[in-house]
DNA sequence: TCTGGGGTCCTAGGACCC
DNA sequence: TCTGGGGTCCTAGGACCC
């Protein structure tokens, strides 16, 4: 007997990415261990994971665990065109898909079962048709909700296919460590840990209040309704960036301050560039700092309008590099950072309403005065913006979203 | 394991406003 | 000498993810 809610959706993710695209492209590296690094690993193939090596791991370190380790410096080109070539394949699934990294995505094929088949064969479709025209094997979780359906990916990997059924769903989760719990990290794990909580049944059995008072409102409430497999997010679509940022490891030698202020620069000019290309503009600077002994810290300011000019970045940048030079000096930096936050799209149209606190908003009303004064099809993309900084809520699909 | 390079979201306090 | 409540925005920082 089915449950009525059938698990349809994919959550896609590519096994070991970087490393196989390189071992795609590279046929003496198959077979062998090896990874993609620039310092640190950034992927190890599995036949390196197999013999411990990880990423972050310093070269070095990695080298001491697998001494025929093959480091091959990243080509970030080749994985951006591979990975646009496996969302081709996504959008041509299903128009609903939500993109949550260069090699991961949700996507939606509850509504594709009278035409095209039952999501675990539209998913065995995708695995192939990735492996056939793009030569990378891809990892599949099927499920009713987006949590359990990441879960189940990251379970069957490497090159797998697994399908959580809505009546076995207690039975799949309950036993996995709490560390699957999505915001579950090193942190709350130790946390959890010192009360005896390993595993998400355990976790499941403790009351709401009690998470919150171990981690916070938002945390707390999240991993008692995971626990519960309750996650009721929908698959989204047309989500953009909110920020946009570059950093450079400078290692352990001490930098003059002209030389900080000469990789500043190249830094902003590296991001304004990046954020007027996406036809951008953004209003919060910030500096991301890691001094000598590896703490870090960061310094934000907002200019008044948001803007894509490289030499206003650089002046709110500068300010704070230099408000910090005394400490930088003291302590040496091992890395500098730069990003813009509160990003929004240039050329945005926006049509505002006054509200009074007590009656409903007209959002209806919004979307119609837009239409009448851009003509209907002028919406691409329709998003209410509170007033309070950050709350986006999309109103419309967004069927020509570009892919970040 | 002595340390990449991108991001996201959340929390909390203070300034400021009515 | 005494001090409310509601709200926004900014900044700093923590934790997490791939």
């Amino acid at each position: 007997m089915r449950s009525t809610i059938e698990a349809g959706i994919l959550h896609a993710d590519l096994d070991a990415f970087y490393a196989s695209v390189e071992q795609r492209d590279r046929p003496e590296l198959r077979g062998r261990p090896m990874a993609v690094g620039g310092g640190v690993i950034l992927a190890a193939s599995y036949e390196a994971r197999r013999r411990g090596v990880r990423g972050p791991m310093n070269i070095r370190a990695a080298r001491a665990l697998c001494p025929e380790l093959i480091v091959v410096p990243p080509r970030m080109d080749a994985y951006t065109q591979a990975s646009r070539r496996v969302f081709e394949i996504f959008d041509d699934t299903t128009p609903l898909v939500e993109p949550i990294s260069i090699d991961e995505a949700f996507l939606d094929v509850s509504g594709l079962g009278r035409l095209v088949g039952a999501p675990k064969l539209v998913a065995a479709r995708l695995r192939a048709r990735v492996l056939a025209e793009v030569g990378l094997a891809i990892s599949v979780g099927v499920a009713r909700t987006k949590f359990l359906a990441k879960v189940a990916s990251g379970v069957c990997k490497p090159d797998g296919l697994l399908v959580v059924e809505p009546d076995g769903e207690l039975e799949f989760l309950h036993p996995l460590p709490v560390g699957r719990l999505w915001g579950v990290g090193p942190k709350t794990e130790e946390k959890l840990g010192r009360s005896g909580i390993t595993t998400v049944g355990q976790v499941a059995e403790l009351d709401e209040v009690r998470l919150v008072a171990m981690l916070g409102a938002g945390a707390g409430r999240q991993m008692h309704a995971l626990a519960h497999n309750r996650d009721p997010r929908r698959v989204m679509t047309g989500k953009r960036r909110s920020s946009i940022g570059s950093q450079r490891a400078l290692g352990q030698r001490r930098h003059g301050f002209a030389e900080l202020e000469a990789i500043l620069l190249e830094l902003v000019d590296h991001v304004s560039r990046r954020l007027r290309d996406g036809n951008r503009v953004g209003r919060t600077v910030m500096l991301r700092f890691r001094f000598g002994d590896f703490t870090r810290d960061t310094r934000s300011h907002s200019v008044p309008e948001a803007t894509g000019s490289t030499a206003a970045f650089l002046n709110a940048s500068h300010g704070l590099l230099v408000a910090r030079r005394d400490e930088i000096e003291r302590r040496g930096l091992t890395l500098l950072g730069f990003t813009i936050a509160n990003v929004s799209p240039a050329d945005a149209v926006q049509q505002s309403l006054e509200f009074d606190g007590r009656s409903a908003v007209d959002l209806d009303g919004a979307v119609d005065a837009v239409r009448n004064r851009y003509g209907s099809d002028s919406i691409g993309r329709a998003t209410l913006l509170g007033r309070s900084n950050g709350i986006h809520v999309p109103l419309l699909p967004d069927p020509g979203a570009s892919r970040p």
